[in-house]
DNA sequence: AGTGCTTTCGTACTTTGTACTGTACCGTCC
DNA sequence: GGACGGTACAGTACAAAGTACGAAAGCACT
């Protein structure tokens, strides 16, 4: 794009909505999210910092763009597939993009209007659910909690303090050592005798639990719009793999 | 510099750290997380604003401090009951003091340091869970399936525009209308058909999916380590029981 | 009275978001 | 062809934010 025509000058616009919300979805993967202010912004656009307010109205509008951006990653189920294995795709790739964007979860609390790519998103997977046989109730049970879930548990992820590139055990031990034993056995105990295990990686839970309620969703019981109230333990019915 | 002050001024402590994060979360309440700022936080208190760094030493500490504050109002489950009925409590108790102070859980995302209450929370839970006869595996996996499930379900319910005031219904009328019913029509249908019904209430998918999980975990399938079926799998992790 | 500790306040500096204004270039219409 | 408006940036400026620094005011000892 740089012989277009004209002469020797050049003002192309440098500059795009599309283009600011990328370099904003990079300096915020960069430095964290705070690190993300209208100036550093414009200086890695090359820019000077009003210039990027002839393309956004305010700072909550590139947040809210950003947020947006980040669920346009995730990728989408397929209608008509095996459902859950779309299901269970959709729910990898939005941790995977979770991890990549940690900041994206703290801003999901405070942007409540959706942008095309979530709402897309929804559309999405209430369309495999439902093409998958299930009742409009049974869908809405089950992507509340596949959601809650996928995000409850990138949540956590991105909360720990160590950042994927070493075990747990490299930023608990010195945390442990502090009260070694005294207040809080159980989960000293647990840590020491399995999260400080080598080998263990906590993202395998993701897995563990996302089957669990994959298996669970197709049980009789879950179809049979099960009430909250009534049912502790009348179980043991609900198996059939 | 000025002549002089009261006399009868008495210099009692008017402040201590506690107040200040117990100030620091009312006004977080009151008006949301950006409300929060020294100045807000001072004037809520009587005092200027300097005078709350005697007690904190950075806005970053106030914040760490009002996380674990809230952490500290969810109720501890008790090892030794009924470990779903006490598991539950915790749960609905997690939601609710969340739904109290919804600020808190873009907070969770950046503040990686856990505070003493979050730890004592993390012990309880899993003494309940451990003295309920979970083996360590077990626990570990429950945990996280619980604690990503509720927290997820928080978030998720934060992000919806409206309030706990009135129904989904009065918020998403208008956003259903713009795109009527032709670029996502599973979702329109499911909000039309469904969410939009009156009497619907998100909130109610809590226990939904709480049930489902706690009955899965009760089952021989759940106990008996199971294994991401047809899933990549990791080797060395340990097994027993 | 002097010394030191605790608690609060005043001042000032820096970084932030952004309102207002300016400017260079383009195409269009009379 | 000249006035006009639109496009795509830049410059200046200000208010609000966090907070470093240190003074001041009271108390508790000597």
């Amino acid at each position: 794009m740089s012989e277009r025509s004209d002469d020797n000058r050049e003002e192309r616009p440098r500059l795009s909505r599309e283009r600011v919300l990328r370099a904003a979805v990079a300096v915020a993967d960069a430095g964290g999210i705070d690190s993300l202010t209208i100036r550093s912004l414009s200086q890695s656009l090359g820019v000077k910092p009003m210039s990027v307010y002839y393309y956004v109205a305010s700072k909550d509008e590139i947040l809210d763009g950003i947020v947006d951006l980040v669920f346009s990653e995730i990728e989408l189920p397929t209608a008509g597939g095996e459902w859950r294995t779309e299901i269970r795709r959709r729910a990898d790739s939005a941790r995977r993009v979770l991890r990549a964007h940690p900041w994206a979860i703290g801003l999901m609390e405070s942007r409540t209007s959706p942008g095309p790519a979530t709402l897309r998103h929804h559309d999405a997977v209430i369309a495999t659910l439902r093409t998958a046989g299930f009742s409009p109730e049974l869908t809405a049970h089950a992507y509340a909690l596949l959601d809650s879930y996928t995000y409850g548990f990138a949540l956590q992820e991105v909360g720990l303090p160590f950042d994927g590139s070493d075990t747990v055990a490299d930023v608990a031990e010195p945390i442990m050592e502090r009260f070694s034993t005294g207040e809080y056995p159980h989960l000293v105990e647990m840590a020491t005798d399995y999260y400080l295990q080598p080998g263990y990686d906590f993202g395998d839970e993701f897995a563990w639990g996302l089957n669990l309620i994959l298996d669970a969703l197709t049980t009789p019981a879950a179809s049979a719009t099960r009430h909250p109230s009534a049912d502790r333990d009348r179980e043991g019915s609900a198996r059939q793999e």
